[in-house]
DNA sequence: CATCAAAGTCATCAAGTGATTACATTGAAG
DNA sequence: CTTCAATGTAATCACTTGATGACTTTGATG
């Protein structure tokens, strides 16, 4: 009869906290248009209307919960070698599990008129100015870019439509061939 | 006053087409979840409950506008030399226009639950199974799937996402940069 | 011209959206 | 203990979604 058994103090930064964390698996489960507060605010075991007076709205709440994480200054730090070697291992090495995936929320997000904008800003700035940088010489951007473009689109083809031949059965076969891709791509 | 100035003949065969066509381009655009039925019907200027009589469902109506353009035999045809610079010429001359573009459609669609099965089946059938007889040998099935991976990945991020490196003004850069991509992807 | 299935229209449904408002409860400071 | 801003709650708004069933109009056939 009453709201709960044992009503949890109040506490509004571990609030904001269960909110963010909510709102990053639900982000990346359904995309920012698909996804609904209602449905984040009931993960987080919280009330609806606690994530516009915390976050302004729903679009700000993605800008705090999903951008940030693609400040990955310890991955730009690596030399190139280590860089795709990393990264290949990293991609084949995630499991069907869902839980929070930076890539895979901006995927699901950049159709999005709200975050469209705000990704391939956070993006350009943070991914691919940097990764350019670490390659350097000619059409540096432009080699970047297919390095994103061939990551994204194995998680895109790989996890979002779940294509057989790049699931976990095959993933040392996948780990090799992606590293390969990966430095080709860059000494081209 | 009056509902048209020319009321259009009636043709059922005529209205299908107009549907299937303004679905085409309202799919590509906005993908299947935001894609609205009284947008594609505004599109078709048709009435919003004959979407529903000839087409039974907008998930049908998907599967038989968007699904089909992925039977692609005359390009499956070709050796995997010309394969290579026709695919990266066609992906580097894209324009901004919009417009039908299946590729498009299946990537803002990818994440749906109503359409991600019948996207994955497909893709599958008539994209990579045809790619990967014609790559052959080690690990063909994994090759195909980086190819389009990173095919995939190049519309994600250059026509959605809209990286400024990968824009037309670099289109002239890239198409060498893909065409070696893509052979050496397959070469591994 | 009359008939009547085919073609197109209209109003409405139930469910869900993000956001806002007014209200109720808590708990530390005085 | 009282006070009152901080925190959490509930009801609601205006809007959109896909789908449906009853309705009206058309136009080829007889």
């Amino acid at each position: 009869m009453k709201e709960r058994v044992s009503p949890r103090k109040r506490d509004s930064e571990a609030t904001r906290l269960r909110i963010i964390e909510a709102a990053r698996i639900v982000f990346t489960d359904k995309g920012y248009d698909a996804a609904g507060t209602r449905e984040i605010a009931r993960l987080a075991d919280v009330n609806v209307a606690l994530l516009t007076r915390y976050y302004g709205s729903k679009k700000q709440l993605f800008e705090e919960a999903i951008l940030p994480a693609f400040d990955m200054d310890d991955l730009m730090a690596l030399d190139i070698k280590t860089f795709c070697a990393r990264v290949a291992d990293a991609y084949t090495s995630k499991g069907p599990k869902i839980g929070f995936d930076p890539m895979l929320a901006l995927i699901r997000s950049a159709s999005s008129d709200q975050v469209g904008q705000s990704i391939r800003d956070r993006l350009t700035l943070r991914l691919l100015v940097p990764l350019a940088e670490k390659i350097g010489g000619e059409q540096a951007k432009q080699k970047a870019a297919l390095v994103i473009a061939q990551l994204g689109g194995f998680d895109l083809f790989g996890r979002i439509i779940g294509l057989e031949a790049m699931g976990a059965a095959h993933k040392d076969d996948l780990r090799p061939l992606l590293e390969s891709a990966l430095e080709r791509l860059i000494e081209l």
